[in-house]
DNA sequence: ATCTTTATTTGTCCTAGACAAAAATAGCAA
DNA sequence: TTGCTATTTTTGTCTAGGACAAATAAAGAT
């Protein structure tokens, strides 16, 4: 077991660098990756210790870390791999163009600012304000969704860190989820029961707590599973519920095949008459819907797609043919 | 790029069989380690497709994850790798032997009936009703603490599915969250600041949540980034929010090897005024604590590590508000 | 424009050898 | 017995280059 701590002083370690495992961790590319990638674009170019083993200087990580971004954002690597650090800077500028409708907004602008100046209980505080203020549908409406593009946004073009978006996200999960325990929740008897969960490689919860929010306002009775749950406890905790929906949320970044595969096998060892419901950012949903399930494009159309619901009968089997 | 996530129907693919990567996401071995113990000990003997790809049955992941488990309770692989599956057993009951004290209590019976009857309503209402009986903390330390244990020991044994984990899992924070927010948190002046996270391949939070609730009980301002943040990005939110802790979760299934070499990482570079504590259920923190890194074995040791800052205010001067 | 076919790109898997760090064992003194 | 040091075994991770299916782009045909 080499011991590969960063910087101590170890004699044979280079003083910046790292080692390809703490690469990995810090870059999420796989070792493999990063080898192959130095034999096909001759980059990364690591430093080699005494026993012939890579270590990767600080400026590498960095690039490498912009790279893993423009690729999460829909590049290539043969086209950014050998790319030099401004050019990759001004790629992710122009990946996210800024979204001027939000930006006007100055509370949106104000918010934003206290994320980047780490203001974490000023944030949770002013959060809360806007949840008593606007109500907490309005909150995620009309604050909450066009925040959580410019925060996307903003993450897509580097300006924020890491550690930045998850203190933001927690903080708002905070909020939301205080916010939900102190509303007297009645399901409304004739409302249906909704299951809700994340597919695996899906770690994102915000959206489903955000969906779960506007459901249980509207008078549903909403069991989560929470986060990255197989497709079989899916289909077991639907039937151990009973439940007549079950949504699944999932972010920008989750990969387009899996999500495909994921709809139609849940699709297909799902009843008939439950109803699949599809929502998030991803840029898929915004298209069309597979087969057989329900695509949720908005938060607001939540409330329409109950109508059949609230008007008081049983809603016949979905048109999917 | 292949994904093997899950074991989807892939004309290629062998029934019930995973492949190396699903594997080493299930069991945290990864695949230098599966590929060097077939060598070595002649275990794991993985399918071959007709890729020559490995593929593992359901048994032999079984038998790995037991495996894995008992490494992290400090046993040797050559001793443990070639065991049939009894034995393993065997020596788990011996490492964990059933805590009778908590299957004596009939509460906590109830509780755990509920979840596998999937009374999900009554399960909330109940843990609701418990913590305003016993307070938020004692609910903490007697009731959930010994819960938990409980539930993954019921999970181990395989008396409780996936999906009601989840559910359980999903209900606690629920209840938990929503305690929090109604609770006046009012950070003391005196207390330190604590930074909270999970590393990597950790996407467990309830511990998290839990150690969160205990120190904002004391006193301390806690500010959280959630599941899986890098080391890295770790140590920014440190320095950002100047905390004089840093707080991490491991639950047991977590690579002991991970842990070692994160904590290890994590304290060369952070501040060396900074503390590190990690808690959580996993069995080598029960253990010993790597150089410069306080174990938190359980919640109520966390009053008795902040003494000092109870007893004599820290003379470090803070910039005024 | 839209579908179908071909070409390129790309991540992951393979084998087998090597070696440092950790742990166990042996040797020896007090 | 206990404590300390040296030697041996164990063990995880690194190395190299080759291979190939799945994903994507490009070209061709309707």
């Amino acid at each position: 077991m080499k011991d590969h701590t960063e910087y101590s002083g170890k004699g044979t370690a280079i003083p910046g660098a790292l080692p390809i495992a703490a690469v990995e961790r810090d870059t999420g590319l796989s070792k493999d990756t990063l080898r192959v990638w130095e034999r096909r674009y001759g980059f990364p170019q690591p430093v080699r210790d005494a026993f012939d083993e890579r270590h990767y200087p600080p400026e590498q990580v960095e690039r490498l870390r912009l790279i893993a971004r423009l690729l999460g954002s829909g590049q290539r690597p043969g086209r950014v791999v050998p790319l030099p650090l401004a050019e990759l800077h001004a790629m992710l500028q122009e990946a996210a163009p800024v979204d001027a409708d939000a930006l006007a907004k100055p509370e949106l602008q104000a918010i934003l600012m206290l994320v980047r100046r780490h203001e974490v209980m000023t944030l949770r505080r002013t959060l809360n304000q806007a949840v008593l203020r606007l109500g907490l549908g309005h909150f995620l409406t009309e604050l909450l969704a066009p925040l959580n593009v410019l925060v996307g946004e903003a993450w897509v073009r580097g300006e924020i860190q890491v550690f930045e978006e998850h203190m933001y996200t927690e903080s708002v999960i905070a909020v939301l989820r205080s916010a939900l325990g102190s509303t007297a929740s009645m399901p409304r008897p004739g409302m249906p029961r909704v299951l809700l969960a994340t597919l695996p490689q899906e770690p994102h919860v915000l959206g489903l707590l955000m969906a779960e929010i506007m459901l249980v306002l509207e008078g549903c009775e909403c069991v989560s599973l929470g986060a990255q749950t197989p497709v079989t406890e899916i289909v077991q905790a639907a039937q151990a519920n009973r439940a007549q929906i079950v949504g699944l949320s999932f972010s920008p970044s989750f990969s387009s095949q899996l999500l495909q595969r994921g709809l139609q096998d849940l699709r297909s060892r799902l009843p008939a008459e439950v109803q699949l419901w599809a929502g998030g950012s991803h840029p898929m949903l915004q298209r069309r819907a597979p087969p057989g399930v329900t695509t949720v494009a908005r938060l607001e159309a939540i409330g329409g797609l109950l109508a059949p619901w609230t008007a008081g009968h049983r809603p016949e089997k979905t048109a999917a043919d």
